[in-house]
DNA sequence: GCAGCCCGCTTGTGATCACAAACCCCACAT
DNA sequence: ATGTGGGGTTTGTGATCACAAGCGGGCTGC
């Protein structure tokens, strides 16, 4: 039998804790796309040595997080308009699958915490905060996507996430909205509804808005 | 300017080459489910030390391809049908979407191209030769994908592929089939009539054909 | 015969080090 | 002013080692 002790907190692992917070803050815009880093900067920063870094960062890189030059530098993606369009292509495909499929299993509860959650998304772009504007916008659609059931597919989705991370928060940072999220509206109301091709169209809208304003 | 020297053979890094080779047995199905691996019997197998295996194994990790218990043993992942279900439906999302792009650009050698690689899978299979027939059937499907000109979406499906590998050789392996592939035949068909919806229907039918085989 | 325990060996983890390559910056020349 | 070369310094890579945890096999006791 196993008493864990500590059930709390997380893994004591050195390298999965330089892994979950460097995710975080990528995926939630705190780097600038092309930003440099370094296995010793990290291992310095964490309070580790280079080698749990280095676990860290190649994981990273295999989810697009980060990127490696030949030479092994360490970045976070620039990411070109052909690449962002697929991603946003690749967002709407997963995504709209993975509402459609949260869509019966979502009970009244569900769609109280989402309106929410889309509150405090307001409250982000009110305050003109582009990384709590990403985090709570991403947190409004993970707790959807949650009810789907379908770990595979979430976990596509937060890795397209993680390698838009630096992108949107560049692409928000000059944006200059003063509304909230109509599109969420739009995913509520059809929820309540049942609506499953309106579920569809809001989400697929809601997820493409943001690419609209890059190219457009 | 970069004269490279040695421009045909890849990179000479120990980890890099580690991980292709790993990642080639595994998505071509020469690894059943849950087969263990350890970083010395890898490092020694390739003659490499402990810190590349351990780099190219995380990689894997991080793609699916592996999975490491909470005491941080490496094996190949054992899927439940519920998880190859979500991956099925992932390759039917994402694999439609990019034989859809390709489709524009199909020309005739390509076309010509994949019936000769279509003759290969039919070798594969009379020769009841599963990692071939895994190894042929991917690349078609890879060499169509190819002219969609979407690096993000393939290498999204081929993450799929990867995670999947074990577990087609494992289902292939006790499949007793003497026939090619159907649906092959007619993705050549709707790709020569530039038919888009007899496209994205063959190549649906042919991604979840294994799945019927197995759920059903 | 069988369940439970214990010890030894295997395994992953993280730190440290030597090394080579790339980068950066500044001086120098045009 | 601008392009170019060089050298110190930073950086990633891979090997090696100490260590703790866990798995497994064999023994003991019932």
């Amino acid at each position: 039998m196993n008493l864990s002790p500590r059930p709390s907190d997380a893994t004591m692992l050195a390298h999965d804790r330089v892994y979950r917070r460097l995710r975080t803050r990528i995926m939630h815009g705190d780097l600038p796309p092309g930003h440099p880093l370094t296995l010793r900067g990290i291992g310095t920063e964490y309070g580790v040595s280079m080698t749990p870094a280095r676990e860290a960062v190649r994981r990273l890189a295999a989810e697009g997080a980060l990127t490696m030059s030949t030479s092994g530098r360490i970045s976070t993606p620039a990411l070109s308009n052909d690449r962002i369009e697929e991603l946003a292509a690749l967002r709407a495909l997963i995504e709209v699958e993975l509402a459609s499929r949260a869509l019966p299993r979502a009970h009244l509860a569900l769609i109280e915490r989402l309106q929410s959650i889309n509150a405090s998304v307001g409250e982000a772009v009110a305050q003109r905060d582009a990384v709590a504007y990403i985090r709570t916008n991403l947190e409004f659609h993970r707790t959807l996507y949650l009810r789907a059931q379908a770990p595979a597919m979430l976990a596509m989705a937060e890795t397209v996430w993680l390698q838009m991370g630096p992108t949107m928060r560049a692409l928000y940072g000059r944006l200059r909205r003063t509304e909230a999220p109509q599109f969420h509206r739009l995913i509520i109301a059809a929820l309540r509804a049942g609506d499953e091709p309106g579920l569809r169209l809001a989400v697929r809208s809601d997820v493409t808005q943001g690419l609209r304003m890059l190219v457009g």
